[in-house]
DNA sequence: GAGCAAATTTTCAGTAATCGAAACACCTAC
DNA sequence: GTAGGTGTTTCGATTACTGAAAATTTGCTC
C-alpha cells in the first residue's frame, strides 16, 4: 500500500491537474503547492513513475496514470467524507476541518469510511461543496459560476467555496455565505475590482473579485 | 512531536509495566511485543532515553519517565476513546476496532479527542472494559476478580477482557460474555482445567482456565 | 545564433526506522 | 574460575523522505 506522503503528492497531482488545463504537472509548481523543495519534488515523481502512478516527462512534466487517478479520487474521497464527518457529527467547525482530514485521511480504513458515508446519508459533497468522489471513483465534476461571473440579479444557491484557507473560511462563514445560502449579485465594478451582494434577501456584502472569484454559484432551481 | 512510532514503544512500554510487576521491561520483551529485531529495540530505547521519555539500564531493561508515562498515557486515551468511538457511534464490531485504532490514535488531534469524549459523555471504560486515562492523565486501575479466582456461586458482571485478539473477542462474544453481562461461576475443575459458568442466568458454558483468566469481573452490586 | 535567466535535475548529506549478523556481557553450572 | 548459553548491544546496510546547493537544460531576448 502506498505511504501517506505519496497518497499526499498523488492528491495533489490530481487537483493541479484539475485547475490547470494543460494536463502536464512540472516538478515546480507541485514542490510549490507539496511545501518542499524542488529536488524533493524531483525524487517523488521518480518514484511515482516507477510505481507505475504517474507518466513522466524530464523536464516536462507528470501527469497522473490512470492507476494514479484511480488512486488519487480514492484519497479524496477520504479527505472530504472525513471533512464531513468531521462537521456534521463531531461538531467542529468548516475552517479547521481541512487541516484535520489531512491526517485522519490516511489512517481511515475502507471499512470506517463506509460507516462514515452509511451514517451521513452517501453524501455527495463535502461542507466547502466540493463533490466527492463515489466509492467506485467517480466524480462529479459539475461547471458552475461563481460571483464573479454568474447572471447579475438572478437568484442563486452558494454551491462552492474553493479556498481551503481557515482564515478565509472564517470570513465566509461570518457574512453568511456557507454553501446553500440564497444570494444574488447586485451589481460588479470591475475598476474598483468589487462585487456587491444580497445575502439571504437581506444583507448587502461587499467583496473583492479574487474573493468573489472563490465563491461558487448554481441557479436557484 | 513524537513519531507514531515512538507513541506506540512508550505506550507498549506502559502496557508491560503494568502487567509485570518488576517495573524494568528488558529490550527483548519490548522487540518481542512490538515485533521488531532486539537490536530495533535497543536502538528506539536509545532515542526515547536521549528524549527523557524512559530511564535505560544497559543490560538491565527500561522504564518510563514521568514524562514518557504522561505521553503514554495520553496514547492509551487517544486509543481507547477512538474503540469506543468506532463501536457506539460507527457500530464497528468490536472485535476489530483494535487494529483499527491503531491507526487512528496516531492522527486524532485533541480537539477530535474532546469532541469524541463529549459525544460518548466522558466514558470510563472501552468496548472492552479496559479503563480509559482523563484527559489529565489519571487511569483508575480497579483490582478485579478472573472468572478464575472470583468466588463460586456468586453473580458478578463481566467488567473486561484482558485479550485483544480478534478471535477471542468473538468467541466471548457468541457466548454472551461481553462486559456488562451477568454471571456466575457453578464450578471450578483444576484438574480439567474448566470452569463452568452461567450467563445471564441461563446458558451454561464450560470455558479452559486460561480463558476464564482473561475475563474480569466485578461483583453484582 | 549567442548569451542569459529561469527552471529543472543531479548530487550530496542528514534523519528516522528497520534488519541481520557479529561481538559482547552476564549468569550459572560444573 | 572457566565454559556455556542466553540475551543484549553494536555494526553495517537498506528504505523512505527530506533539504541545500551545484550542474544542466530550456527557452527567450537581442
Amino acid at each position: 500500500m502506498p505511504t501517506s506522503t505519496v497518497e499526499d503528492y498523488l492528491k495533489q497531482l490530481y487537483m493541479q491537474q484539475q485547475s490547470a488545463v494543460d494536463a502536464l504537472v512540472t516538478t515546480g509548481t507541485l514542490a510549490e503547492a507539496m511545501g518542499v523543495a524542488p529536488g524533493t519534488a524531483t525524487a517523488m515523481i521518480k518514484t511515482l513513475a516507477e510505481s507505475g502512478l504517474v507518466e513522466y516527462e524530464p523536464r516536462g512534466g507528470a501527469r497522473l496514470s490512470a492507476a494514479g487517478e484511480k488512486l488519487a479520487l480514492h484519497v479524496l474521497r477520504r479527505h472530504r467524507l472525513v471533512e464531513l464527518f468531521l462537521v456534521n457529527v463531531l461538531g467542529l467547525d468548516w475552517s479547521e476541518v481541512h487541516a484535520e482530514a489531512e491526517q485522519l485521511e490516511h489512517a481511515t480504513s475502507e471499512k470506517v469510511l463506509d460507516r462514515m458515508d452509511q451514517l451521513l446519508g452517501q453524501p455527495s459533497v463535502d461542507p466547502h461543496g466540493d463533490p466527492i468522489p463515489t466509492s467506485k471513483g467517480k466524480l462529479a465534476r459539475p461547471v458552475l459560476h461563481s460571483l464573479a461571473d454568474c447572471p447579475l440579479e438572478v437568484a442563486q444557491l452558494v454551491a462552492r467555496v474553493m479556498d481551503q484557507n481557515a482564515g478565509f473560511l472564517q470570513f465566509v462563514d461570518r457574512q453568511g455565505l456557507t454553501p446553500g445560502t440564497a444570494v444574488f449579485v447586485e451589481s460588479r465594478n470591475p475598476q474598483a475590482d468589487v462585487v456587491k451582494l444580497r445575502v439571504r434577501e437581506r444583507s448587502s456584502v461587499i467583496v473583492g473579485m479574487s474573493a468573489a472569484c472563490k465563491i461558487q454559484v448554481e441557479p436557484e432551481s
